[in-house]
DNA sequence: TTTGTTCATATGTTCATACATACCAAATAT
DNA sequence: ATATTTGGTATGTATGAACATATGAACAAA
């Protein structure tokens, strides 16, 4: 019998791909897939994804563990699926075209590109108010502060500083300087999940504008954050001040 | 033989609330009543949802399409699940509690709450470079320009700045006083689904300072938003300008 | 008292299957 | 030439069944 067997462009093997005695959830690994397959320009530009039903006999799975892993990057805004005709990645040229208007984005943030840090410093802060309030812990307790000023080559952009809820058990001797999601994960088995955050405008007062090499009264985007963990536990309570003229936050909305 | 067929707290009559022959989706109809569901106080407090194969018996349907329903419920963070446990409302306090830092939130600016409109001016303005880019139209163009200034019982708050695709078939003649999201869906089928965002701070001048009544210098939160419908074609462009000593943007952010 | 073990329960994953519905384009009728 | 029908293809919805795995509580052993 002649199967057709379409070659999907852009992917590896034919097979290998998907490990069916792997821990990972199948639709974990084609979720994976399609992420690292929808980067490749072809896609980027609107061709289609190859279509559930040929995707899952490639890969040898049923379709639903396909739709599994296309409906959360559908919920996710990467892909766009349009019914009796296919699945492609989102028009999301309109975010990079309309955020010309800043040099400097949310994702560039998160991801750390470019940014290199200033100065660091570490101490250890006893709980006031505030603190204990956020934290839920004695007000004597004593929390990991980390500063940091992070910024571009020729200048400082953004000044943060973050407390450390106790229960992470840093020490304040690990390295600062590696991305910190990463090094909590593997150093310290917590996964930073949701992070909650308010965004304000203030003005630079002489720390500030010492720090971010601003002028007094120039405005900065103040930003408050708390990062959980999956069991909604606060691990993170982080303040950002953010030198106004160099950074623009970008965010995505879903209206119900 | 014996049922058991346990009572569902807080649920209606036994079934009737499914409808089988209704046009609307399975999954839906339960998502909508999960939702109706889960504002009941005793769930609120943290009480375990019916498991999903009594659900399912229970609604007349299979556990496939409860799951369906709680599924996005759980990835909007609605819900919490479980294994070997159940699901249960997610517990939101922390997002009311943590927000006291602020007077106002992102939420009551979309839900219109306690908002009253100061005033509303509408005319047509002729595209200029920005808006011919943005909208993807000839330059000579006219589009329907939206101001509002919102605000308190008291004082102004934010000014608002709302530009509308041609596309959409306003006249300009539309009451701008109400919820302004509905409007556009009941009488112009044109929904709005998701709103891209930038957020800046900059400093108030003179229009500003008079529109919002504060002291020119004074610390705005720029915001600038794009509002798309659900195949991706842009609506409106939309600029805020919040005093941001009454004002703070709340966002919650997945990490993954 | 503490530490394993077992067991019931609930969610987590996956499959095969079926029918419904939207879209597009080619064939056909006007 | 221009509607209209129709078939092919794609996603959308829904079912039922099975097995995997995490949790917590009851129970038993150290």
């Amino acid at each position: 019998m002649y199967e057709h067997m379409n070659k999907i462009p852009g992917m590896q093997q034919d097979s290998f791909i998907i490990d069916h005695s792997s821990v990972l959830p199948l639709h974990y690994q084609v979720e994976d897939l399609l992420r690292k397959l929808i980067e490749q320009p072809e896609y980027q530009n609107g061709k289609l994804l190859p279509n559930e039903v040929d995707l899952a006999k490639k890969l040898g799975i049923s379709r639903n563990t396909v739709r599994q892993a296309t409906n959360k990057l559908v919920y996710e805004r990467l892909l766009v699926r349009k019914k009796g005709v296919g699945t492609k990645v989102a028009s999301n040229n309109i975010t990079t075209k309309l955020n010309k208007w800043s040099s400097f984005t949310h994702e560039m943030d998160e991801k750390g590109v470019k940014f290199k840090n200033y100065s660091l410093k570490i101490s250890w802060e006893v709980a006031d108010a505030e603190l204990s309030k956020v934290f839920k812990i004695d007000k004597k307790t004593k929390i990991l502060k980390l500063e940091r000023v992070r910024g571009v080559a020729s200048e400082p952009i953004v000044y943060f500083i973050s407390y450390f809820h106790p229960r992470v058990g840093l020490t304040g001797d690990e390295d600062f300087s590696k991305p910190l999601y990463e090094m909590l994960e593997n150093e310290h088995h917590t996964t930073a999940v949701i992070s909650r955050e308010g965004i304000s405008a203030i003005l630079a007062d002489d720390e500030l504008s010492e720090v971010l090499k601003v002028a007094v009264g120039d405005p900065i985007l103040f930003r408050k954050r708390v990062v959980f963990d999956p069991g909604e536990r606060l691990i993170e309570y982080n303040l950002g001040y953010y030198r106004a003229d160099r950074f623009t936050y970008t965010i995505d909305i879903e209206r119900g």
